[in-house]
DNA sequence: ATCGTTACCGGGAACGATTGCGTAAATAAA
DNA sequence: TTTATTTACGCAATCGTTCCCGGTAACGAT
């Protein structure tokens, strides 16, 4: 069963006028006389009048709703973005509708795909970790869809982009650890195709090298699956501990990569920080409450999905084609706490 | 700038037939000859026509999307149960809004009034710890609006609704922790109102009585905003340290409540378990990291999110007004770990 | 030759709202 | 008084789709 709401030709039946003079009443045109414009509003309101989204829809052809595509909401670092994104889109009218691609191309696609379908006005995107054929979201930004990428983003689709300096982000962080005193760091990463992944793991690779430190191509290791499958972080940390120069510490890029490596470290009883050290990007709430604490690199999530939306809103509401892209470079934190207090250097703080 | 899909009448007029005949061969109607169905088909395909959907909601007096209101999607609870409400919506071509009140009654307004104007075709929700007023959600659903309830349910309107058994997963609890050797057992709970909050204090109070401990009101506490303010749990926690009868362990009922007194606590510097038991409701999987691994009571929040889609769906596409409505019941688990486990007692597990 | 069937297809009215255009009456200007 | 102009409203097209009516052939049966 349905319940019908009231249409703008039931107000012009009761009322013995014609829908044309209705719609422009409840416009306020300048058309319509004031008493009609009184008698009119005054309906409506008492009726609980709404106008029908779905024929303004169809009519403006424009849905008022964009798409959001993420890894998973559970993930703090997305679920912060996604509340930011809904802040101003919800101040300018538009609805937000959410999928996840659970790390996964396919799945990715088919959000896509029943996104498009659904007639949205422009998508919000964070890739999956598994994307490299971008020929679908190519052709959609090509056909005109308006498109704001952030996180991971795609450095061949020319659109706005929302980031933050992820090569600094890493480097400060490797940084943090040698002057702390490891001096055989690991770093556990997204597929390496990833955006957030090259950058991040320039960062650490320079770092390590205006330390004097060589880069050890074994001590990096790549989730396919960013670490939504327990058992490849696992692989991965098996794989660190019984390399050839065992590291004393570990980098890890993206929030479940972090939680996911301090839980193998944990399970396996390895010291932490002092056997093993432990940075890694996470926006989580809890990381302080763990044991150790753990030291992160926190992004301005909230912000981010701010300025994807702004920057979101601009394309769809430019009445021309835009040509000019900006990619906004935010800055991260990184939060020292005891997972990176390593016996032989000088603590700087004690969590 | 928009870019504009094939329309019916695109086919309609690159293959010189009515729109009509267009529609029908696309359904594949028995009206219409093969020749002229594979015709248009081929054209739709080679063209990749796809039919609006904004029209065939106007047409069909439906959108196919539904509307989610829970209060943060940042809660692991919720995030799990909107997974498990999207699975199945998927599946059934229906797309979900999000929306999050915050705990907020007001803001829990404004999004129910902006789904509505919408015109969504049914409505899940977890209502907020603030809301006292259903006097617009019973309106709603007295227009004939689908509505299931799950988690903070609202007991004066008939529909559907899903949860665990709240009074057994609190008493289960409760018991727990007396058998542990815990003697003045304080409650941080959400507002006095709220149907989890009742269900879950009246299964601690019976745990209580049955082992012949009589219930102490001052060590029941209520936070308004559900732990979305930390302070306001700080002065529970406050409160109950500064008791008469200062409490040996806590009992906490929602996921924000649970974390929010162990971040408490642990920055008081108070020893959990040996000065203070705690054991809460909580989905997230980081619990069992924290310093000491959290007791818990584990929803089955995925599953409940199916369920509550499913008996949507029931709601949505029945042709005749439903009369008949179910509380489904689900079992918690409880997972016992570190923090409630007692000096005095003899430990049953070693987390 | 006429009728009834069947097979195919098109016209046009919905769904709910906006809007360009036409027009009647009322008023102002000539 | 005649002509312009303004005021205030209605008609009908439009958005993309479906579906109720038709209608027109072709064909076999009577």
């Amino acid at each position: 069963m349905r319940f019908e709401a009231l249409t703008i030709k039931d107000i012009a039946k009761a009322l013995g006028l014609s829908t044309s003079t209705v719609s422009r009443a409840l416009r306020d045109s300048y058309e319509i006389s004031p008493e009609t414009k009184k008698l009119v509003l005054e309906y409506a309101e008492k009726n609980n009048y709404h106008p029908n989204p779905i024929a303004l829809s169809l009519k403006e052809r424009r849905s008022r709703s964009i798409g959001v595509i993420v890894c998973e909401i559970a993930n703090s670092f997305f679920s912060q973005t996604i509340n930011g994104i809904e802040s101003i889109a919800y101040n300018n009218g538009y609805n937000v509708i959410i999928s996840q691609s659970r790390e996964s191309f396919d799945r990715e696609m088919i959000n896509l795909q029943y996104l498009t379908s659904r007639s949205i006005d422009g998508l919000i995107i964070s890739v999956s970790t598994e994307t490299r054929d971008f020929s679908f979201l190519k052709e959609l930004h090509e056909r005109g869809m308006p498109i704001v990428f952030f996180d991971r983003i795609v450095d061949e689709i020319e659109t706005h982009k929302v980031i933050v300096d992820n090569y600094k982000s890493a480097y400060d962080a490797t940084t943090h650890l040698v002057k702390n005193g490891y001096q055989h760091i690991a770093a556990v990463s997204n597929a390496a195709y990833l955006s957030i992944t090259k950058e991040r793991l320039a960062g650490y690779r320079a770092a390590l090298a205006d330390n004097g430190i060589a880069v050890n191509e074994d001590l990096i290791k790549h989730c396919h699956h960013g670490g939504m499958i327990l058992v490849e972080v696992e692989e991965a940390v098996n794989e660190l501990l019984q390399a050839p120069e065992k590291p004393d510490a570990i980098l890890t890029t993206s929030d479940k990569l972090t939680t996911g490596c301090f839980r193998i470290l944990k399970s396996k009883g390895i010291n932490v920080p002092a056997e093993m050290g432990l940075v890694g990007f996470s926006n989580s709430d809890l990381t302080e409450l763990l044991d150790p604490p753990l030291t992160i690199i926190k992004q301005p999530a909230f912000e981010m999905g701010e300025i994807a939306m702004n920057l979101l809103l601009q394309l769809i509401e430019s009445k021309r084609p835009v040509k000019e892209f900006e990619t906004r470079v935010l800055a991260s934190e990184l939060i020292t706490r005891g997972s990176t207090v390593a016996k032989k250097a000088k603590p700087k703080t004690l969590a």
